[in-house]
DNA sequence: AAAAAAGTAAACTGCTTAGTGCATTTTATT
DNA sequence: AATAAAATGCACTAAGCAGTTTACTTTTTT
């Protein structure tokens, strides 16, 4: 069946993008409605008979757009293969969640928006840090397994996620580095699962 | 010889500390001349004898602040120490600076700044960044003893001040976490300089 | 085709804020 | 004590911006 897109629709989406694009670019403070309303070509009324407020506008936004981002992956961890390869390939689809472009983008809307708001970011933040726990499952196994030894799980999970996030998301967040290419994220993902193993990791011939 | 500080002295700095407080609590943006006058006690038009403009007036306090806080520190490479306790040394005392107060207020007025301006953002970075060869120096220096073998020096400091200040500096920028503790700092360094090592290190029986 | 729903343009309200002008008072210098 | 320098209070300008109102046009629905 055709969605059947009324030009209301049309409308909406314009905004939409015209503020995602406007939000990560000036700022929700460096952006006004009136602009807002001119990069969407649309009338200014007509973003005010969508959205009541512009911060409704931005919660809007910062929640969509997180919802689409969150697509839990599933990854599980196994006996048999060689725990670099494991490792190596969960890392990468957390590096490859965090240089995503909708990622970033949202991040930075978020970041800016929020910035001096912590109390507020917070709460937002608290609604989603649950899906941090694929890396955390797949830890526990290895270690159930024998083939991890970690005294602090806890720790060693922020380890990890601070060598990625490090790399590849604080600074592309203040736009201090460019993005990672594709051989880069590799070569994170690589050093990233080498590094851990080889302190965490028990010795065994494999 | 006395400084002798004069009224306009005493004023200026008020000033100074208001806007300190201010924009670190409040952000740039949402800080009016009005309130910081009122905060510094001291009469609006005071404030623009001493700053022509509020933007003059931040860019002062980043630089003065920044200044301030890069008092270099000297430390050497020891062949007979353990490698451990030095690494951690060394750790201890850029973990010391990221934590410190001074740092990181500056480091939220600047980044609050300068989110959306981040053309300026790295120019004024620039400018100081030659301060980050003391880890830099020390590893070569260790490299080159042969006790640490690092095939990409340049991704093993990364690597390193990935686990520094995702520890303790963007998640405190940030407030999504609270300052570590003098014990968290320890672990901390302690942790991270015995994953490095563990993975860097050659063996060798000390 | 008529009615309802949505969009448009432009002027307008109300508020905030950076920065100024000026007459007066307070502090520092000679 | 006289003069210069700095600080003060307060009214003021000019600009920006969120959100509204109005009179009118276009699209969608029935």
């Amino acid at each position: 069946m055709k969605p059947h897109r009324t030009r209301s629709d049309i409308k909406r989406e314009a905004i939409i993008n015209a503020a995602k694009q406007a939000f990560q670019t000036y700022g929700v403070n460096g952006t006004t409605m009136d602009k807002l309303a001119q990069v969407a070509q649309v009338s200014k009324r007509t973003v005010y008979n969508h959205f009541c407020t512009k911060e409704e506008l931005v919660m809007y936004l910062i929640r969509e757009l997180w919802s689409k981002t969150m697509l839990s992956v599933a990854a599980s961890y196994s006996s048999v293969q060689p725990l670099q390869q494991q490792l190596q390939a969960l890392l990468r689809i957390e590096i490859d969640l965090f240089t995503g472009d909708e990622y970033l983008e949202l991040a930075r809307v978020a970041f800016g928006h929020f910035f001096y708001k912590t109390d507020k970011l917070r709460d937002e933040i608290c609604q989603f840090t649950a899906q941090e726990t694929v890396l955390h499952k797949w830890l526990k196994c290895a270690q159930d397994d024998g083939r991890l030894v970690m005294d602090d799980l806890q720790a060693s999970i922020k380890e990890l996620g601070c060598l990625v996030r490090g790399h590849c998301f604080w600074p592309q967040l203040l736009k201090l580095e460019p993005p990672l290419s594709e051989e880069a994220k590799q070569r994170v993902a690589e050093r990233t699962a080498a590094l851990f193993l080889s302190h965490y990791a028990v010795e065994r011939p494999e």
